[in-house]
DNA sequence: AACAAAACCTGACAAATATCATGTTTTCTT
DNA sequence: AAGAAAACATGATATTTGTCAGGTTTTGTT
């Protein structure tokens, strides 16, 4: 499927949106379309990118490798939003790997590209900024979860957080079905422990299971313990 | 002290290096030379910024307090950092606070010239989106190091990058001096567990104390921790 | 449909960490 | 230099979380 990035919906809502005609008619061009099937690697850790990922469809899981051997899942990338940024900028090897969580299709953009408008458009530039500092808000806001908040309190809240960003299927599924192995990799727990909470919270009727298939039952419980009530 | 800050050597370590001699000229006229005493809040997490704040000299913790009360400290900024960055970017309030952990010397420079560069300059736009990609590296980093690491190990990580980034004094002793409180939320545990931790690192003779001033004795034994041996 | 592999689950226990309580030392202020 | 306040310290205990070990169920593949 070979489509001009300038008819593409999903650059409405990345960076790529502050490009004028000529830069997008130059990443359309030079772009490379890409699939990968759940479980596949886009990119490792440590690895050097020469280009950044803008993803048209799927969820994948950007994690980084702890000395202990445990990924941690930093950010999960959606529809929408552009992979590889970071490293790009600074030119220097990315320091988080990329997996598909389900199947994903992405647009490899070449960083000359990328690059050359930073430098010579800065509406553009700023508006990577702007994503770049909502990034940086938001990992500042695990930070502190996930030093003051109990790993109940952080599941609950990674449940809340796949229901308010993907949504539910027409039986009340959360759409996005992530392993309790990704779930605790999102935490920053041991799997049993994750696994343990999903059990009370079934037990206790916040949530339904169906295999690893979640539904949200109650969620202003869940609300609650998030807050710490 | 009404200095230039063509002049300010301070200006070479943050992203204001960028900026042409006109823009230069502009803050150094608008800008407001301003004085804080240890302890005291340069802002409140909330609170709408008006401005950047250029760091002359001292240090100041930058911190977002939790649902339980307490402060996380999300990073230190020292001479030659900007804070208020990305609140003044993204035109939101702030998510920290900043708080000055020794006397502190701020210019405070006005919003409207940072965001009229950042349309005019992209050199200086690009040089402000390095440095936050930078940030958002360490961020990641703190996120991991949060959730995959004990909090010994923690808190001897914090003492090597106090070393390591403020050097210590002529008699060995860490130039940075933190309260055990400061330390307790930089690694986000409990005050006691911290006071718990230095007092066991100190029987084994990898650092030593007097009151609330510590000598880093042994490196080598911390760094061995930090990394799991 | 059968099989293997992966994912899920649970119990028992150990280790890490928080909390509460209380006392001591250091630091600051006057 | 004295007193008050803040910071530091430590014990006892409870809670949280991780680890190991052994199961069962689900999922994917042929």
């Amino acid at each position: 499927m070979e489509t001009r990035c300038e008819n593409c919906i999903v650059r409405k809502f990345n960076s790529l949106r502050a490009m004028n005609k000529e830069e997008l008619k130059q990443v359309s061009d030079a772009k490379i379309s890409k699939k990968f099937k759940k479980g596949e690697a886009l990119f490792e850790e440590g690895e050097k990118l020469n280009g950044v990922y803008c993803v048209r469809d799927g969820v994948s899981k950007l994690s980084k490798l702890s000395a202990n051997g445990k990924d941690q899942i930093v950010k999960l990338a959606t529809t929408g939003e552009v992979m590889g940024q970071r490293a790009v900028i600074v030119e220097e090897p990315t320091n988080l790997s990329a997996v598909a969580v389900n199947d994903v299709e992405v647009c490899f953009v070449p960083k000359e590209i990328i690059v050359d408008s930073m430098h010579k458009n800065p509406d553009f530039t700023l508006e990577v900024l702007r994503h770049m500092a909502h990034d940086l808000k938001e990992a500042d806001d695990v930070i502190v979860n996930m030093s003051q908040k109990t790993v109940k309190q952080r599941v609950a809240e990674a449940l809340l957080y796949l229901k308010n960003n993907y949504g539910v299927d027409e039986e009340g599924y959360l759409s996005l079905t992530l392993s309790r192995e990704d779930i605790a990799n999102v935490v920053g727990t041991a799997t049993e422990s994750c696994i343990r909470i999903i059990s009370e919270f079934k037990k206790k009727g916040y949530i339904k299971t169906s295999g690893k298939r979640i539904i949200i039952a109650n969620e202003k419980e869940l609300q609650d313990l998030v807050n710490g009530f």
